[in-house]
DNA sequence: ATCGTCATTTGT
DNA sequence: CAAATGACGATC
């Protein structure tokens, strides 16, 4: 028997980044039919069984060596569509990682008895022709239309206050699956998964699936395969769904792609809405990125030209946002009520939400997480300090025991020293799961030891710190807050139900009527008709994290609150008010915000204006990969510095954590992927080398700074 | 992992 | 000068 074909082209999954190449192998003449391009097999790779798909089948092999025959067809299922093999590819090449590596997050483990079942038949019930609600954007019927035509519409979406946004999200996946075509959907959490699933069911029945790590096996492989063999047209789920092997994909939306969920914990350490626009780059589907806040990512997608805004205009946002204010300092520290100082809020607050109550309206009550980085910031107006060199945030050399107090870092004297600040009651508070302020105060705790800051990216130390905004050369710790106690708000509001909502514990939704929900950040549940009166509090302890990202964060995660409040309530924050970010919030400006963030990364060389590579790894090993390979012209290298607070160390072991740190290689944008390509090179040179220290490499990453 | 190649060492 | 040993690199 003479095979048409009897070569088979095979990428085999291997961990080395010089063999992430093709390979070709003998098709014996039995395993013909089931030799599929995008098929599971077993090959001999040097020996060893491994792992592989075939990416073609070829008459003859361009290798003039020896050729082996394929050990195993695996499965007849075609799990490896073409065009996943371009994304996982173009993926690998803007991450600097192999193919394999991508592949093990695009395609989810087998699970034979489940490829083996019969589908069950879908029905499809009637979509509408239009979608009105999105007539209140600017352009958002003839967005609708575009994407039902098949055209590719790309659009940044801002959702206005109060937006049932679920539902939104669901019509434009049924108007791409009313024009033949299917869609993704990205969010962050389970509980949105939750939510876009049920209102995608009520438009497309059962064609939608949810995909998330919390299935099990059997389960995350059945619904992976019903979106493969065309059963399911519309997925909902975290990061890896962007993976998904919809077919004909018309549509790939990120909601609020600044969560960082978003950002693949695992090499090659990818972002998903960057995944998503490589994916609808490459189909032409349309793509939304979208929130109520805006990232400088999303920003710069606009300002770029490649994405349109989608948008309501003024009037009809103003009509929809709830009136949001931000109390001062001063009021707090004025306040008489000790109750209203423990909890630090202002009695123009208090009586908001005595109001509202009054009124039978809920009062939600947003409070900062546990967890909070501690870094230094501007002790008058609150801005991170940053290095005067490279922009890099700058923290106390974390040597000696953490205190549990507040500290105040006087560069005239060099000193640290505990002390208290105006809005502090974390002291104040009931220890344990509570208030854990956490701040380096030298050796052994000791209140009284010289010490100056250092840039967490360069090293340099600053001796002379004065803040860029205000003049100031007090710097402050900035500490975490913490939950805040449910049972002081209940003192002050006797009689009313108090509920919580975060960590463990999160609601979906609660029931309307008069109630006070304290919420964690990013577990606030909707209430039907909305809040009366949110409360935002601690909103400086969102502002002063040691993040690039801080003031974007926080505006995302007040808007996030606020959108949840009914059109003519109120919203008060608890932060600066002449700070840009609450202005910005008060004002309901997230795009202005996102242009004033982008301008300002663009000013300081911070991505999305320029590439960053963050190469993580011991001085020998770093200097092993910069030597392997020659980098593009005007690439910069920072460093080395030490890694971020909190950043996995995922070496195997040949490193101590302590000898692991971080240079940074720094371009425009345009040479991004010839970075990327220098990366891959050397990385190739290494492992065929053999080393195998500790090292990695992240494009990008979401945690500098 | 394993095998082949090629240079180097070792045993006459 | 031939055989033994080892380093290195490819792996279809």
């Amino acid at each position: 028997m003479r095979l048409d074909k009897p070569i088979a082209r095979v990428l085999p999954l291997l961990e080395p980044a010089h063999l992430d190449r093709d390979f070709d192998y003998a098709v014996p003449p039995e395993m013909d039919e089931l030799a599929q391009p995008g098929v599971r097999v077993r090959v001999r790779f040097s020996g060893r069984l491994v792992d592989g798909y075939i990416l073609e089948r070829l008459t003859r092999s361009t290798h003039s060596g020896k050729i082996m025959p394929l050990q195993r067809v695996v499965s007849g299922e075609r799990v490896l569509t073409p065009e996943i093999v371009r994304v996982v590819s173009a993926v690998a090449a803007r991450y600097a990682g192999t193919r394999a590596d991508v592949l093990r997050l695009a395609i989810p483990p087998r699970h034979a008895r489940t490829e083996a079942a019969e589908p069950k038949p879908v029905v499809l019930p009637d979509i509408p022709e239009k979608f009105p609600e999105w007539d209140r954007y600017v352009h958002g019927g003839s967005f609708l239309s575009a994407l039902r035509r098949g055209s590719g519409p790309r659009a940044a979406w801002q959702a206005m206050p109060g937006e049932d946004w679920a539902r939104r999200l669901a019509e434009l996946a049924a108007t791409a699956v009313a024009g033949g075509r299917g869609a993704i959907i990205m969010v962050p959490d389970q509980r949105d998964l939750d939510r876009v699933a049920a209102e995608c069911a009520v438009l497309v029945g059962d064609s939608v699936v949810g995909l998330s790590a919390g299935l099990g096996p059997a389960a995350r492989y059945r619904r992976w395969l019903a979106v493969l063999r065309g059963t399911a047209r519309v997925v909902v789920g975290t990061r890896s769904a962007v993976f998904a092997p919809v077919r004909d994909p018309g549509l790939i939306v990120v909601w609020d792609d600044g969560d960082d969920t978003y950002a693949e914990p695992r090499a090659p350490y990818s972002h998903a809405r960057e995944v998503a626009m490589l994916r609808a780059h490459d189909t032409g589907a349309a793509f939304v990125v979208s929130g109520f806040a805006r990232t400088a990512e999303a920003q710069a997608i606009v300002e770029s030209g490649w994405a349109h805004d989608l948008i309501a205009d003024r009037a009809t946002l103003r009509a929809a946002t709830a009136h949001i204010h931000a109390p001062g300092d001063s009021d707090i520290a004025l306040e008489r009520d000790p109750l209203a100082r423990a909890i630090r809020i202002p009695g123009t607050a208090f009586a908001a939400a005595r109001r509202a109550l009054a009124a039978g309206e809920p009062v939600l009550v947003q409070v900062p997480r546990r967890g909070y980085v501690p870094a230094l910031a501007c002790a008058k107006c609150r801005t991170p300090a940053r290095c005067r060199h490279c922009n890099g945030p700058l923290a106390l050399p974390e040597t000696g025991s953490w205190g549990r107090r507040d500290a105040k870092v006087d560069h005239g004297s060099r000193h640290v020293s505990a002390g208290g600040r105006s809005l502090d009651a974390n002291d104040r508070t009931p220890s344990g799961r509570d208030g854990a302020a956490a701040v380096p105060l030298g050796s052994r705790g000791s209140a009284d030891v010289a010490v100056s800051p250092s840039c967490r990216w360069c090293g340099k130390v600053e001796p002379a710190f004065r803040c860029g905004t205000c003049g100031s050369r007090v710097l402050r710790a900035v500490v975490i807050g913490a939950q805040r106690t449910a049972e002081e708000l209940g003192r002050a509001f006797p009689g009313v139900p108090i509920r919580g909502s975060g960590g463990a514990a999160v609601l979906d939704s609660v029931p309307s009527g008069p109630q006070v929900v304290v919420a964690t950040i990013g577990a606030e549940p909707p209430v039907p008709g909305g809040y009366g009166v949110a409360l935002l509090l601690d909103g400086w302890a969102l502002l002063g994290r040691a993040d690039l990202r801080a003031a974007e964060d926080a505006l995302r995660r007040w808007m996030s609150a606020a959108a949840l409040v009914r059109a003519a309530g109120e919203v008060l924050v608890m932060a600066e008010p002449s700070l840009p970010v609450v202005q910005a919030l008060v004002r309901w400006d997230p795009i202005g915000h996102a242009r004033h963030e982008l301008a300002a990364r663009v000013e300081v060389r911070f991505p999305p204006a320029v590439r960053l590579a963050a190469l993580d790894g011991t001085t020998a090993t770093i200097s092993e990969l910069l030597n392997a390979t020659v980098l593009p012209d005007g690439v910069e290298v920072l460093g080395p510095v030490p890694l971020p607070p909190g950043a996995r160390t995922p070496f195997s072991g040949d490193a101590a954590p302590a000898e692991v740190e971080r240079m940074i290689l720094r371009v425009d944008r345009h040479e991004g992927s010839a970075l990327s390509r220098a990366l891959v090179a050397a990385l190739t040179v290494r492992s065929s080398h053999r080393s195998d220290g500790p090292l990695r490499v992240q494009i990008d990453p979401v945690d500098i700074g």
